[in-house]
DNA sequence: CACCAAACCGGACCGCGGTCCACTTGCATC
DNA sequence: GATGCAAGTGGACCGCGGTCCGGTTTGGTG
């Protein structure tokens, strides 16, 4: 606490959440390299799209080694989702803590609409990006992002007195909601978001009204 | 963003389908090579588990040089659909024309709750070799085999009288069976397949009861 | 049978994701 | 300051999926 005002550390908004890194002491060097890092992924993703920004580009654009780039963010999907983080800690902060119809307070099922709706604004708006941070099947159904989800999207199901096998119940409804089933369908079968949307609604109230 | 100074598109020559035979006039070197290929990935994925098994390792053991894996099955999931392409025909055989309740002459829900079963005992049977062909998630949702699952199951919501989007239920249900999910729920959040195989149930009844 | 164009073959080659390890740097302590 | 050392660094290196293209085989045709 011997305060060290001539460090202008900025706060780098700590993920509190069970996300990637929670990194303790950072070294000076390696939190700035990680600003480095992030601040020229989110360029090259800007200007050339997510599918032809290699990692190793990424490193150069950092003027930084290829290996410091992988010690950060493990592999390419851990710096995808580092890229989209604030995003995810946002909407996880909306559901957790947040005002209704989102956070709590409101009726589970309204909520649980309201989950998906903005689930499906986040693929909307970083579509790209969270598919290339899920794209290894393997890791995306345990990584810790979607155990928050699947907690989540559980307990409303279980307030909304939904009585059977609630965990499948809720794998099926977070499938749903899949970064890549949900491009698909916008993308490349051309359905409008809205309709997506309208599609989530009612298969909540299908699934919940049993 | 418009402005890509690199050429991605990947023109794809002829790469035949690597479903059903529709194989035209194949020279007989083509083919015998085909049997080779097709022996030799089956037995390398046998004796080492698909994850262990090289595009390069199966050209070796099928005495034959790489480029004829690619010509022949365009990719890795290609020959891993081919692998199991025997399996896949059966099932759209048995769903198609085959007897009730899988095939046509039964009542439509039943006929769904029948198709997840089946899928699911395939997922069972050939799951690692499944989630190699489905892996890469932009193919996987545009491959004919997913579109004559959709068929099917639209077909089946539509004869049980449901109203609504019928082409995101089917998008859902068919999520819901997805490989990668159904090994994920079976080996390691280690639930039994017959609690799968009932969720599926639950799940049919509650998305058509409606 | 001789001929030829198309189909096919094989392995050298490429790019990328990811690992490794000898070297450097920041920081706490004395 | 000097010193010890864990943390951090970077670029050579690896393996694999996928492409390319010069040479070879096949099977139809006259």
């Amino acid at each position: 606490m011997a305060s060290t005002p001539t460090a202008p550390l900025t706060p780098l908004p700590t993920l509190a959440l069970p996300m990637a890194g929670a990194q303790e002491h950072e070294r000076a060097d390696a939190a700035r390299n990680r600003r480095r890092l992030l601040d020229a992924a989110g360029r090259l993703v800007a200007e050339r799209g997510v599918a032809n920004v290699t990692m190793e580009a990424v490193a150069a654009a950092a003027e930084v080694g290829k290996g410091t780039v992988f010690r950060r963010f493990g592999d390419r999907a851990g710096l995808m989702n580092a890229l989209i983080n604030h995003t995810e800690t946002d909407l996880q902060e909306a559901f957790l803590h947040g005002p209704p119809p989102l956070g709590p307070g409101g009726d589970p099922v309204e909520r649980l609409v309201a989950f998906g709706h903005a689930r499906l604004e986040m693929v909307d708006l970083h579509g790209e990006v969270l598919r290339a941070a899920e794209s290894c099947a393997e890791k995306r159904l345990a990584h810790p992002t979607r155990g928050v989800h699947a907690t989540h999207v559980a307990s409303l199901l279980r307030d909304a007195g939904v009585s059977g096998d609630v965990q499948l119940l809720t794998d099926s409804l977070l499938a749903t909601l899949d970064a890549s089933l949900v491009w698909h369908q916008n993308h490349v079968l051309g359905m409008p978001l809205a309709r997506i949307a309208d599609g989530w609604t009612d298969l909540v109230h299908r699934v919940t009204r049993c």
